[in-house]
DNA sequence: AATGAATGAGGTTTCATTCAT
DNA sequence: TATGAATGAAACCTCATTCAT
């Protein structure tokens, strides 16, 4: 059979990979399992990733890239809760749809070369973190974010709830996790109401706790 | 020698092959490699340890026995946030001291088996769940913690936190991310002290901004 | 393009596998690359010769042909010392020029196969043998060369020195070999001039110690 | 089956070794067939060598010292004749006794890697080539060699002629074309016999014509 | 009981060969 | 007819696992 490998088979070839690599890390990630899920022979993915590192990491910055794009478009908006909140869903629905990316994700989390993790962080994480770092202080300066709070340290504590929520919706452990802690599944649509304003709350406390207080006379 | 394998020997083995899975991964991790961190030979792993992968569960249970006892036990004081610091404190020492434990928990998060990570995840996450929203719900009915908050959503998140934490002391790549984040070390002095400051503020609020706002008149 | 496979190229595709086999040996000799030399596709190259196999064979062939070619018709004159003079200098000529032909040559003899050495060397030194057998003959008679000699024996000794010189100019090993026997490069002017002289003593004492001992009284 | 593997095992799994490199060249031996023939399985080779490359190079050097020391030992003697007589007939006993190794070295002369190509040829030829070029001189300074003889092309003309036959006695291509050329097998009493006196003729001649010319008077 | 040499299945990667376009 | 993408067999090499000593 020689179907030229068309744009599609090339896009497929990359998302089963992501898969594989996201379902069992790079190391048991096996290149015939990729070609056979993908529907073609091992060799057309030699003539398009030099080998596997290179397919991984191909995948690892179309994820990320994707993921990326998630997060800061989510997140355009003027009034902090309604951002949050459009947010939440974002991670709700991309986690959802596209588990592999976040276990791609997960999987270089993993990674037990120094050098190279701080190359994936640097690449990944440089976004967001300032991102999340200027919102902060601009909202300390506007006064809705209380004054005493690191912009560096808040923005990190916010990243990694957000985080544990991507791993929550994607990995099964997590979900797993999820059920343990909460006696629902993280799908359920209870979860889904109760989670954002379980987060909303929590987070707007834990930045703003005068508006918090508030909003209870 | 006359050396029958002593209990010793047995936890020496076990801790071998804890560093190795951490370090390495399961894929990655060499048995052989194990044998002679341990000082004995491949047979004798194999005389006590199926192979492999009931090796690595049995370091996993091991690591995680071992995680929730340090995390119940620090966990003592009718004070929540000396209770909080406790914990802190606990998560500091025992990431830097036990690297590996985490990893291996890091490590199993990643199980794609469903029922596999549901048995782990229940036996892991069960103590510490029930423990934070008892700790929780009593909070609620003393009235210091805010009352809108769900127990079991706000140990969640409580407890999503402190994964972090120990993973940003332990994980390479979470490691280079506390940097990008807060621009300096995880392990440096400046960042023991901020870091708890901020985070105890950052829960206090989240849990009961009332207090926090009543610290400042 | 309409081009149907002139002649033209099949004789680049020839001389650029030819370039390659000699290049690399037979094994690591790459179909796509003569390919890509000769500015065709792979499927042009299967048209025409059935396998790597055969399309080896072939070059070998041709090779040979035009190896023998040079040789036989070098070897024209009726003075002996001209007549070798000739002949080095064509060995000379055609190994800088051809070098991918001799490295053919010294290929094939690697040939494992019994039978199929068998053919190939019949078929490569049947001219030449004779040619050298009769002229030595031919001088036994004239008086010109020592009668003591075998015509056989001589003509093997002969060629063998051609046969090495052959090598000395177109292997890297032989190459390099000459240049620690000699201490010159084999290309070198000075290497010329003397390899020439000598190479003509030798044998002329070898084949004829009388003609060279009347040189000197 | 578990059998320790002794030192014959390990000469064993080399000379297999070279009986496949020296008949098939580098790139086409393969690591199974060694394997085979040795009757170990493909581990144990890599456990002594590396890889491939190793094993071969392993097999060269071995095989080289060998030939080297049989060249020099063979050649000591004060008469120039029976100097040459007993090397004659070590390269006689040699080739038949060994002949992968003869292969080997015709194997490494087509190594396309000027580099490699150079280290090869300089451990290789130094020894004969200096023990040659020595002989020579001397024999000029004592007037039994002509003092028109360069004592470097010399001993490269006379290092070629024994150089073709040990590969006539040890390469089938080569024996066939002994065939054409002399009519016989070179393994034959004929040839024997034949061989040795005319060569001892050609090289006396070809060295010492005055010799030669006075034993016919 | 402990050892570690040997095994060999299985993974990655290459490239001669095919055949739809 | 020419192309070159796709195929897949086969080679290298690794390492979990076994078992003779």
């Amino acid at each position: 059979m020689l179907k030229k490998l068309s744009e599609e088979k090339q896009k497929l070839i990359l998302e089963k990979a992501t898969d594989e690599f996201g379902r069992c890390g790079k190391a048991d990630a096996k290149i015939s399992r990729i070609a056979g899920a993908a529907g073609v022979s091992v060799g057309v993915i030699y003539k398009y990733y030099t080998d596997k590192d290179t397919l991984f990491h191909i995948c690892l910055e179309n994820s990320l890239k994707t993921l990326s794009e998630v997060l800061t478009t989510s997140g355009a908006s003027n009034d902090a809760e309604e951002m949050l909140r459009n947010i939440l869903a974002s991670i709700r629905e991309f986690s959802k749809e596209n588990p592999s990316v976040i276990r791609m994700y997960h999987a270089i989390t993993s990674e037990p070369d120094e050098k190279e993790a701080a190359e994936l962080a640097a690449e990944i994480e440089g976004i967001s973190s300032s991102l999340y770092k200027d919102w902060i202080s601009d909202g300390i300066e506007a006064g809705t974010i209380r004054e005493d709070a690191s912009p560096e340290m808040s923005a990190f504590f916010f990243d990694n709830l957000l985080m544990m929520l991507h791993f929550s919706y994607a990995l099964p452990y997590y979900r797993q996790r999820y059920r343990i802690y909460c006696g629902k599944d993280v799908d359920s649509a209870a979860s889904e109401k109760l989670l954002e304003e379980q987060l909303v709350a929590f987070l707007k406390a834990a930045l703003n706790p005068a508006a918090q207080q508030g909003g209870k006379p």
